[in-house]
DNA sequence: CCAAAAGTGTTATCGCTACACCCATGA
DNA sequence: TCATGGGTGTAGCGATAACACTTTTGG
């Protein structure tokens, strides 16, 4: 039969000054998050790493993370580690899972609420980037990393995918402006196939969801193709409704 | 600029009799799991919930939980709890999320892995529910619950129909023999709406997972419907390539 | 003028939806 | 014999997938 402290819910809303005698023999553990940072950049899928700078596994390669502390939300916790490492707030971040075995860290008990987040990329936050030891990989180039941390990079990957057939979660991935290739460009990468480009552009238009503007992007043809911009309302009722987004 | 503790990462893979020095300025927290426990009783969705026995709360309705233990991974305890209740293992259970408000339980603070899980639901396990307190409601006609449970109830539900549209989720919930009325009637109750009968019938049985039994069914109707058995091979299959499962 | 990417339309197929009648049986 | 739920087929529609040529323009 299991002991008293096994049902925590059996117990809780004591006063704050009694509450720990209460729990007191329950195990008090180390809770962390660490981010899955996503960026895409033009026309390729880029991860955030952070670079150890002490050892053991000194110039190694890490997710950027931190404990959970006491007075703070798991989500805030996340928010703090991503504001910290790119200057960024307010962009998309979800959480994946936890990473919770018993020996994934070996310098102690560590519970892990892993979380990743989207971001367009932009040549100032490789600035910031760098003054925070961080740098942005290529996706497909990524260098081993420490503990867990590649795991959670597959999961990651695998709920983005599995994520964007449902939200239109690949637009929180580019600048404001954009072209259609450049977007299909993007589905291209997350699902690692090509898409007919004539279909795509079908689908996507009969949303109703992209503002055509009048200027041109050059960077990649010399014909040059037509900028666009999420109509916000639009898009917000999409994410509301969880409209399908198959590609 | 954060203090070292911050990225506990730079500072993993000590050794065990070293390394509470090195994260010892981390705070230290309490964390539950929380299980969410769907059945599936013949023509009704149930919830498992457990009756609190003690002041505060005394006959207040809770999911039930635990605190992880120091020496068991995140998800071991969650089986432990599930088997502790109703005497199973090795039933479909997964990761809800986490809960990690630093308010969430005025006890102390804790962070609860919410966990949910399915089972077909048969005489015995209402008695062994019953040998520890616990009891199993209709779905649609919950008690009120403690902390925070009634939200991670309503997230459980919601991913519990979004998972039902890419994986064969639903058949966790059925015994090894069933009708297809019984399975339909089972994605009604998910959805929550009518479905039609040929059309459920004609995508089931395209899906080539089902083998045809020689018996029947004669509890519902006096024709009696044939019973049906997953083929183990391709109900793998499916589950592995993440089949779209749409109904 | 040509290379390189952007832009456009049509057709065939497939899957989904809607819908109504007969069947088997126990009481 | 009749009430009850089980079982079946088809036609229309809409969405998807496959597919090739023209346009623009900087060099």
């Amino acid at each position: 039969m299991e002991n008293q402290s096994d049902n925590y819910t059996t117990l809780s809303l004591m006063t704050k000054s009694s509450s720990t005698n209460y729990y007191k023999d329950a195990d008090r553990l180390l809770l962390a998050v660490d981010c899955i940072i996503f960026g895409f950049d033009k026309d390729s899928l880029k991860l955030l790493l952070f670079q150890r700078k002490v050892a053991p596994f000194q110039e190694e390669w890490s997710l950027i993370g931190s404990f959970v502390k006491k007075e703070e939300s798991v989500t805030k916790a996340a928010e703090r580690v991503l504001k910290t490492h790119t200057g960024l707030t307010n962009i998309f971040m979800e959480e994946l899972g936890h990473y919770g075995a018993v020996d994934r860290d070996p310098g102690d008990r560590v519970i892990s609420m892993a979380h990743y987040a989207l971001m367009r990329l932009q040549e100032e936050d490789k600035q910031i980037a760098e003054e925070y030891k961080a740098q942005w990989f290529e996706f497909d180039k990524l260098p081993d990393l420490v503990l867990d941390h590649q795991q959670m990079v597959q999961d990651a990957l695998e709920k983005l995918r599995r994520k964007a057939r449902y939200r239109p979660i690949g637009f929180e991935l580019l600048p404001e402006k954009f072209t259609i290739p450049q977007l299909r460009l993007l589905y291209e990468v997350i699902y690692q196939r090509d898409l007919d480009r004539r279909n795509f552009r079908k689908k996507i238009l009969s949303m109703n969801v992209l503002e055509k503007l009048e200027e041109k992007d050059k960077t990649s043809s010399r014909k040059g193709a037509f900028l666009y911009r999420f109509i916000p309302a639009k898009y917000e009722e999409m994410v509301e409704k969880g409209v399908d987004f198959v590609i």
